[in-house]
This record gives C-alpha cells, sequence and structure tokens, in this order.
DNA sequence: ATTTTTATTTTTGTACACAATTCGTATCCG
DNA sequence: CGGATACGAATTGTGTACAAAAATAAAAAT
C-alpha cells in the first residue's frame, strides 16, 4: 500500500475485500478521492490511480506559494489582534517543539501558523481553498523536513514572514511567503526523485 | 428544482424518487457533489443544500480574479505563436456572436478565449483549477449577461487584455483582467440580491 | 497470417434488503 | 412546568444479488 503506479487500474472487488468493506461503500470512497485528484474515474471502466508526475507537483507547488503568498498578502492588511498574538504563539510551539526533538508537534504548530494566517486573510473561500491544497500536498511530504536544519532555516523564515507583517509590508511578507513554499516544495521534489527512481528500477 | 434554499436537508430517498434512481448511484452523486462545495454531507446525518452567501460569492469571485491575473500574466511570457492567433480568433468569434445576437455562440467563444490563456499561462494544474472554480460559479451567471452594452464593454476589455499581452506587459494585462473578473462579479451580485430577496420574501 | 466475429468471462452499475443511527414524540421524574 | 428518558418512526449506512457493459479468449472468415 501507498505506491500505486500512475495509470494503474484498481478493481472494486480486490480493493472492498483488502478494506473489508463491500463495494457500495467502497465506489462512495472512490467517488470522493476523485475530488481530490488521487484517481480518476471513467464510467463503465472503473478508476484508475493518478500519481501526479513529478512537472505536476511543482506546478502545484507553485500554485501553493502564490496562494499563501496571497493570503498573507491580505492578512497583513486584515488581521486582528488576537490573531497576531496566536501567530506568535504558534511560532513559539515551534520552536519548542523543535527543540525538545518533538516532530508531530512541530507539524501540529506549523499548521495552526499557516491556517491562522490563511483565515486572517479574511477571505474564508481563500482560506479553504489554500488548506485543501495543502491536504492534496500532504501525501507527498515525508521525512525530510526533519533534517534539523532545513527546521531552523523554515523557522527563521516564519519570523521574516510576522515581522513584515506587524510592520505592514504586505508585498515583502508576500515575497518571504513565496519563498518559504518554494524551497518546501524543492525538499519535496528530492523525495519525488527517489520514489520515481524505486519505480523505474521495478520494484 | 434550483432553488433549494441554504441549509435544506436533502432526503435521499426523495431524491431518489424525484431522478428515478435507486439510492445507489444517487449517494455517488451527492459525493461528487460534494467536491463542487453544492452540498454538505455530514455522516450519519445526511446532505445539506450548501447555496452560497453574498459574501461568500464575493470571495470566490474575488479568487477568481486573482487567478485569472495569474494565469493571465504567465500566459503573457509564455504564449505560443499558435495559442496567441488562437485567442485572436476567439475575441473576434466573441464580436460575431455578438454582432449576430447569437449570445450562446458568445458563451462559447468567451470561453475559449479565457480557457486558452489558462492554458497558455503553461502551468496545467493552474489552468485545471481555475477553470474548476468557473464551472463552480457558473451555475450563478444568468441571463443579465444578454445585457448588450455589458456585452460590448466586455469585449473591449478582452481587447485590451491581448493588447498588454502583445506588447509583453504582463502587469497591465493582469490588472486589466482583474478588473474584468469584477465587473463580471458585480452583475452577478445583483442576480444573487434577487434571489435572496425572493427568499426572504418566501416565495 | 491477419482481421473480424462470436462466445465467455470479468468488471462495473444499480436495485433492493436489512442493520445501525438519528430524529421526533410521548412519557416519566424532579 | 422544565428537563431527562425511553420508545417508535424515519433516515442513513452497508451487504448482497442481479443486470449491463467491457475485456478477454476463441472461432471463423477473408
Amino acid at each position: 500500500m501507498g505506491d500505486y503506479l500512475d495509470g494503474e487500474k484498481l478493481n472494486e472487488v480486490a480493493l472492498a475485500d483488502q478494506f473489508q468493506v463491500s463495494r457500495t461503500p467502497l465506489r462512495e470512497a472512490l467517488q470522493g478521492l476523485r475530488a481530490t485528484g488521487l484517481v480518476e474515474l471513467i464510467p463503465n471502466r472503473g478508476a484508475f490511480v493518478r500519481r501526479p508526475s513529478m512537472t505536476r507537483l511543482v506546478e502545484m507547488f507553485e500554485m501553493m506559494g502564490q496562494l499563501e503568498a496571497w493570503c498573507v498578502s491580505l492578512a497583513t492588511r486584515r488581521i486582528t489582534g488576537a490573531q497576531r498574538i496566536y501567530l506568535r504563539q504558534a511560532a513559539r510551539d515551534c520552536e519548542a517543539a523543535l527543540a525538545e526533538g518533538r516532530h508531530d508537534a512541530y507539524y501540529a504548530a506549523n499548521n495552526r501558523l499557516h491556517r491562522t494566517i490563511y483565515e486572517a486573510s479574511g477571505n474564508e473561500f481563500l482560506a479553504e481553498e489554500t488548506q485543501r491544497l495543502l491536504e492534496r500536498l500532504h501525501p507527498f511530504r515525508r521525512r525530510q523536513l526533519d533534517v534539523t536544519g532545513r527546521l531552523q532555516q523554515s523557522m527563521r523564515e516564519h519570523s521574516a514572514i510576522l515581522d513584515a507583517m506587524d510592520l505592514g509590508d504586505a508585498d515583502r511578507a508576500a515575497e518571504l511567503m513565496r519563498g518559504h513554499i518554494n524551497t518546501l516544495g524543492d525538499t519535496y521534489y528530492q523525495y519525488i526523485n527517489l520514489v520515481e527512481d524505486r519505480r523505474s528500477s521495478g520494484t
């Protein structure tokens, strides 16, 4: 599980058997997965896995950077005092989690920070869509974030973004955020390359 | 049909009866509608219609404008010669359709023009997501586009955008596109106001 | 030998039945 | 009278059976 090939056909009975459910709820789940873009459903033909290519992941991260940049740009102008405090707290939580080596706690705090920025944008729809894309990208992030140097650099970027927001410099905050997401993306690509290599070697 | 209230509960058997199908395919269809945001599915509770509020539509159009602006900005730099010709042709098709009063043909040509810009962005993922948002917004566009003055203004905006693209002025093209989408949005809001008034008067 | 047609098997699509959960109502208790 | 509780009805969740379509294999024709 986890390493499906790109155009691979998914057999309903086999999957239902694997997950110990009948075909009815499984088919509904497939409809849900279609929305996330992970599978493609062709009428009377079945479900096919859609593993994003390297270039598509680059595109997705490019868009993620753009959306986050837009969020932070709007948030710089619209953020409330309470949200500002909450952001700094999340940043401190990130540092504390990293110092204690609690990587899952870091992940949670980091998520809290980004999500708060989405919400502070004042555009709820934008916030939801950005969150949705983040979740779509989620399956492609792995251990590589645990490289401590990268995490510390990431936190410095957080601080710089929050500083720019405090100064009311929306453009600078947006530009910093774009860079932040792009470097994130870069580390993901390494993982993808690994996966594609493994696949082409026929494992 | 067509005028569901916002939080309205959808009964599966009633809907299945209405569409002359059994509950099984209906539930799968609901899962699909969930992706579009038109219905919300709560486990063990059922499906509820999610008619976007006025403010949410404003948000959606704001995002649409931003995405289209980004598309056109990228497209200005990456567009191919063939796409440039195709764009101008679509613009001419718009004019011809309007002159002949063929509003559905205008709609098709207009769609072709915008879609070509999405594709010319060179970011396939961005293109698909923008198209998806356009389709989500689609149920909320109605006759008001048929006001001839608006359509002619819209075509002038098209020309200006294509001109800016030809000049390689990405920022200007983006700004013009943002304005183009926003005025579109404005006319939609009128329709929404109508709907909400009608609803509150209890029809 | 290649292509077309036909038959068989597999797989998807849908209806239906029953289980599990929630909702509405009435009853009981404080 | 207000609120908790218990019962019955309605609704959602899931397994299974069968129909429809596609994929595969076999046979026939060119």
